[in-house]
DNA sequence: TAGAGTGATCTAACATTGTTAGATTTTGGA
DNA sequence: TCCAAAATCTAACAATGTTAGATCACTCTA
């Protein structure tokens, strides 16, 4: 049975999925895919590169999912629908903000959609500086908040017991601790919630730098 | 020569420093402090367990450095310094955003600072959730911006010869990635600037929710 | 149609890693 | 002085990423 670099991408971000990213190794993965775990390094040339090309293509499915629902949006609806679209897609696999978080992109697929919505943020008059900025800051918080949401829900709905709210107040002092402990829900709860009302942040922020 | 949890703590953020995440293991790490590999199994309960407790290290030690330069700043002021501060950090050991990332906090010093910050922002008229929101969010985007930064400058102001901008571009045809070429120096120059510009989004769309 | 070349896989092995089991030494208080 | 505990040691295990080199499979050419 030949194999080739998409099939062995393809078949590895399903056993992401399965398994995690931690249980990940290239005998498992070598085994689902019916060949010896050095055959591997016929196609990459590091478990660092498959996993690069992993990271890579789970944005590039993200790409084509980050345009607002309705066309005549204007500029603050493409940058909710960037950060929208980027965190749904790392959703979906296992570990996927992790994956991402510590990769390199190995092609520009990325790069494309990047290039079609900041297009849409110099059209509605932000400056080449602004609109990168802006992008790049919703991008980062994406990730971040993603690895941080994934460690509580390491799939969406299943909470990791490591995460017990309760747990978590035990430890913080009730007298020394009110504003963190009140804050349990806020961050370890509703993660669609939060993650709308901190994109937000960006988004007003930018329009009140655009607007001077 | 005996041994106590700080003091491999202490070794251990040295040795991360001088060699790298990937590169830091428990036998490396044990020859440091003159004792064999599995001794640190007595102090700690597995290698997890000791980065967790790097983190933790790591932010606490950055906790005295999160207030306003003058005291009588404005809320806006303690965002920027709680921000920059994590950040400054972050940046002092090489890898310090990726352990800080992977790990989950050993006690609640940093939620001390935390405390203590986000009862200004409500002192400052801000609702307990916009508080939470805001300061979540400027942390997360740091540890997400700091792991970026330190991908490019692996320790200040030695840049990894993987980042060269000059490679980036040729792998980005001109005609078709204007925006994104033209993005090379915003992104991979000068994370000092792109910083504070980010946060001081978040923090301007904080007061634009605040004042509604 | 035989054979050469290269594309793709295999077997065998290596060094290294986190970790465990269990024996041994060191320490400090009764 | 003795004993329990605290702390360290040696020896070993299973697993991992990776390399070296042999072998199979397919395609093109002479």
């Amino acid at each position: 049975m030949k194999v080739n670099r998409e099939l062995i991408v393809r078949t590895a971000l399903q056993l992401l999925d399965d398994i995690g990213l931690e249980e990940l190794t290239l005998r498992k993965l070598a085994a689902r895919l019916g060949i010896q775990a050095p055959t591997l390094y016929w196609h990459f040339s590091s478990k660092q590169a498959l996993i690069d090309d992993m990271a890579t293509t789970i944005l590039v499915e993200a790409s084509g999912d980050l345009a607002p629902a309705r066309p005549g949006d204007d500029w603050t609806a493409w940058v909710m629908a960037f950060g929208q679209g980027i965190r749904r897609r790392l959703l979906q696999y296992r570990d996927g903000g992790r994956v991402v978080a510590g990769s390199r992109l190995t092609n520009a697929l990325f790069h494309e959609a990047a290039e079609r919505i900041g297009a849409q943020l110099l059209e509605a008059g932000l400056s080449h500086r602004q609109a990168i900025v802006l992008m790049s800051t919703v991008y980062t918080f994406t990730i971040g908040f993603v690895v941080e949401e994934q460690a509580v829900f390491p799939r969406p709905g299943e909470r990791s017991p490591a995460y017990d709210i309760a747990q978590r107040n035990q430890a913080l002092d009730a007298g020394k601790f009110p504003l963190m402990r009140k804050a349990g829900p806020v961050l370890f709860d509703q993660f669609d919630r939060r993650y709308r009302e901190s994109v937000k942040l960006v988004i007003e922020g930018a329009r009140a730098s655009a607007s001077r």
